[in-house]
DNA sequence: CGTGTCGTTGAGCGCTTTCAACCCTGGTGG
DNA sequence: CCACCAGGGTTGAAAGCGCTCAACGACACG
């Protein structure tokens, strides 16, 4: 976790890209920018560990972030995947609570610290500012719950069709493209099964023809087909899972 | 779901006992109440239905509310249940999203239905409020957290007891009591199981002198050993949840 | 005393996990 | 140029935990 001053001009560059700052005028960035700090955190080294204070607020300014619960088999739950543009540690700023869950790069990543107090006392000033932050804590919520939907689901064909048709374009019935943001693993850790159940249903599915999947890229045949799966009380012999034809 | 008027005076005390409302002016809460509905739901009737738009931010006056996503089986997840003083709704009227989950009163239940204009427009106005909305909806993504990390845990054991010590009081291992806030079934939903394995399991930990499970109240002996039990990688004999000695 | 709700207990099945080996790709250095 | 290695992903076989369905018991209520 390397401390590194840069270009106070830069900083505020990029701060004025994201939506949350958009509105802001000159001398607010700036004196955000006064209080944040450039910050490299290296592949699979830990940020934040599961009950520990919160900081600061943080912005991902490349690579990629892993937010996620240690569980006792030495498993992982994830709760959130971080890329460039999204910032965390909201949350347990408003509420001065120790943080849920581990945060640990998925890769080499840039980071903008920003100073909690700084953070707090802007929230208490910008009403503009507190609004922005209270849509964005609101779709966390969101995407959260979607993550419960998902996890709630008892058959993993039915996380997985859960998980594809969260990406659906339109609302009818089209095919569509998925591009997994993640690791597969990583991706079966925000679904709540193993890496080989994931990787064992998505090529069940392939071979069903309701999916093609190749490498990370996941097209989708029939949006309703797959959305007609976990409606239905499933009609498939759930021992294909593992019988090869 | 009947809609009656009743004294503005009344709602305003109510409002104003509430802690978002405490440090609204008079004419404020007066101009709350007048877009405000008493609304009474009877028993397991719902009152939104998952997917559907949120029109209204809504306050427990009496009664309970289940939020819960209905699953492919018939079972529920329930993700809150609201007791009297809690609202809900804030989220979905911030960002405008249809509502994630089904709400179905417990028991017959009176509400208080603020038409979300006027919420909208007053978190807008409101500066103080919009501060207390957002560390509520903090709290929510806490709570909603925390549900995942049970969730998470594969053994149902580890689950109830990672449930149970969410209500110790002291960071010791000093024994506590824990009444529970729904019913037994609605628990278990909560956390992910059947309430079978629910039932089971506390008898299980009964059965162990890990606590003593007396109706709906249950004491928990020592923090510590309840603890030690999802972090290390379960010794006891598997078996032992249903074979009785 | 019948009825409905809630909770408990029992037996069997099945999906997921676990552990294992194997394949594939990309990077590296001799 | 190729052998070697590490990381990620796939596939196989066995075992376990929770679900399902069913019956029973406790309790409140009319």
């Amino acid at each position: 976790m390397n401390g590194k001053f840069l270009p106070l001009s830069h900083m505020q560059d990029t701060l004025g890209r994201m939506s949350c700052f958009k509105t802001w005028r000159k001398e607010q960035l700036a004196l955000l920018a006064s209080g944040a700090r450039n910050v490299v955190v290296e592949k699979n080294v830990p940020l934040v560990r599961k009950g520990r204070r919160v900081d600061s607020l943080y912005v991902v300014l490349s690579g990629q972030m892993r937010l996620f619960i240690p569980l006792p088999n030495g498993m992982e739950r994830v709760v959130a995947l971080m890329g460039a543009g999204d910032s965390f540690g909201e949350s347990c700023l408003v509420l001065e609570e120790p943080c849920p869950y581990d945060i640990v790069a998925g890769k080499k990543t840039h980071l903008l610290s920003i100073d909690g107090l700084i953070f707090r006392q802007e929230l208490h000033t910008n009403h503009a500012y507190a609004e922005c932050i209270l849509e964005q804590v609101c779709r966390r919520l969101m995407e959260t719950l979607r993550d419960t939907e998902i996890c709630a689901q008892r058959l993993s064909i039915h996380k997985v069709a859960t998980f594809l048709l969260q990406f659906r374009t339109g609302a009818g019935g089209e095919g569509f493209e998925v591009r997994l943001p993640a690791r597969k693993r990583d991706i079966a850790a925000r679904l709540g099964i193993s890496q080989e159940t994931f990787s064992r249903t998505l090529g069940f599915m392939n071979k069903q023809g309701l999916i093609h999947v190749e490498g990370g890229l996941i097209r989708v045949r029939d949006a309703h087909t797959l959305a007609a799966i976990n409606a239905t009380d499933c009609q498939h012999t759930p021992a294909e899972h593992q019988d090869v034809s």
